[in-house]
DNA sequence: GCATAACCGAGACGGTACGTCGCGTCTTTGG
DNA sequence: CCAAAGACGCGACGTACCGTCTCGGTTATGC
């Protein structure tokens, strides 16, 4: 017998959810405990185990939830010139990931997913591909508009743009700030200019 | 009063990393206890609580325990072809993850880096700095043979070259193979070329 | 507002008291727990506890569903010799008391009795009181007759005959066969025959 | 590996006894949780399970500690005269079980020994055959002295003296005082006096 | 005959306790 | 004097039940 969703406490829902986020914040994902979770919600454990199979799961529902309001499609910003929108893009990405409340979480997850098939799975479908989807969407039209070389593969490109961005971040090998931006941008539009190639 | 590393029993050390290794493969680095660890290497759990301070730090020497025999200097190959002697590393790499073995021990070092800022440093003197200085070299020694625009800000270049490699194989993004090797290759000298820039 | 007694749901009422029965013969009385007896029962949990205050009421209730045939006024055998008479009922209580089902609820109502002084004064009047008064009865009778010592006390007269009788079942200190009853019944006669006293 | 008896802890032994105790005294047996005896004993949860396997085995020694002073043979007083030499133990008895300590502590324990026969046969070895024992050697002793008739069966007759007395104060039957103790022991005299058969 | 009030099943909820595992510390014993 | 062994206080695990509470959905009168 499935739990009944109908009947779930969208209270307690929300109080986990807070609890999780600011736990995570406040003494580190690996101090974070289930009871913790419950007691600071004011909810009881099963409550929890009823409606996620892990820790993990949990904090992941907290992220989620930080972002729930960008609900529905994503969309970059298209003003014509690629290379100033991604810029934009990633300085504010940037800025996301020097919001500690933010960078806590996405560490948490981030370390839990890299040991967690199942998470890893689960967070590419939710977060993960709707993203990169509206990042494939931007460059297909850089395409079209004939500032992109037509035989470019995107999902590479779209490495080249963020893997080193992230992975600054995560191992906290240098400082995420505009200037580091804008080099990847360039970087990267140099090697899939239109006239790269042949 | 410090422990007396010349006291230190070899024997003990040895089974303990062998230990941590077997059961991080085994079970999951998260699933991995000091007691699991000190009884599997026939060992006191005092033992491993004198000469190391977490769990983390016992899998981080076991990691390096694994790669102990390339002791001393690394150095990369240099036959001349920049693009051939690249290709020919990245792949290697890509053999390296996709060791069972290797990649459970890499996962769960990342995954505590994440989240553990004094592992984190500990990691990046010990293993990262001196790869990367080895990297650094190969290109250096491009750029002095003219394959390599000599204004290149070449720890970008790095990033460029590995940050993709490692954010694929983290999060199961795509295959490790070594068309994706060559591609990233490729592109990144597109971006570096000696002509790239005016 | 009181639970309306005239409502109330006969199938679930038995099945609830058939359950609670099945359960403590199978797995024993303190393992037995509202939730499984509901779920054997097919029933709300609410409605156990609707119409009884614990555990121990269920199962009072259930123990005198057993007997619930003799419903009414009981009386002993009396064939004029009180002896035989006496011996009759003993051997057929040392039968009860053998069969498993009986044996182990009466075994769980001893014990929450022991702990509980309300269910104790509850099994008191319910049971208690009309059997003690049947053999009080039988007791009279034999005085009448002339069989029994006529100042003698006959609640202290049953005691001897029904205390070592239930304490040997209850610590299981010893068989409880046709022996046994027939000791008992002669040593008491003893101790309170017409001539015992001057 | 069985936990090693020479290394306990005198001191959490002796806190975890007491603690039982006091908590049987003060909110009823049923109510006592393991939990609740760990904390208030100041000890870790697992140290009670290391040592007893159950809440029941742990008031059990409680019990023992409780009139551990009597340590090793337990003798019945003998002035020669029989019947007042059980009048004064029985009212001994009675007085003991009227202290509110040890009544609700053994109350507790015969409720769990109703209902689990491994402790029913510890209590029946531990606590039960060495008190029989001395009560059978007085007995033994009247037999010599012809106050007592010597083809009696010397268990029925200790059964006569006691359960009913047991009975009384398990189920409040009635009150335990100095007549009660008076009237069974001379009617269980009545009924084995040495003049009792032919 | 139709409202309406109760019981009923189901099961989520805030809790307490279960019995187990692991933490990091401490102590005892033996090589 | 280090190492094995492991007891200890502590706290979290994930599960089982507690007793309360709300849900619809049947009944079963009483207007």
């Amino acid at each position: 017998m499935p739990p009944d969703a109908a009947r779930r406490s969208d209270r307690s829902r929300l109080a986990i959810l807070a609890a999780a986020r600011d736990l995570v914040v406040e003494v580190g994902y690996p101090r974070v405990s289930i009871e913790a979770i419950a007691r600071r919600a004011g909810v009881g454990k099963q409550t929890i185990y009823r409606w996620w199979p892990s820790k993990g799961a949990v904090v992941f529902d907290a992220v989620r939830a930080l972002s729930e309001d960008e609900a529905g499609v994503i969309t970059l910003p298209d003003t014509g010139d690629l290379e100033a929108d991604l810029k934009t893009v990633l300085r504010a990405t940037a800025v996301e990931f020097t919001d500690p409340t933010l960078s806590a979480l996405l560490r948490a997850l981030y370390a839990e997913i890299a040991v967690d098939p199942e998470l890893a799975t689960l967070y590419q479908e939710k977060v993960e591909r709707p993203l990169t989807e509206a990042k494939l969407d931007r460059l297909r039209s850089a395409q079209r508009a004939g500032q992109f070389d037509p035989d470019a593969d995107l999902a590479l490109c779209l490495d080249f743009l963020y893997a080193p961005f992230t992975q600054r971040w995560l191992s906290r090998t240098g400082p995420l700030d505009d200037a580091y931006a804008d080099a990847l941008v360039e970087a990267t539009l140099r090697a899939f200019a239109p006239t790269a190639r042949g």
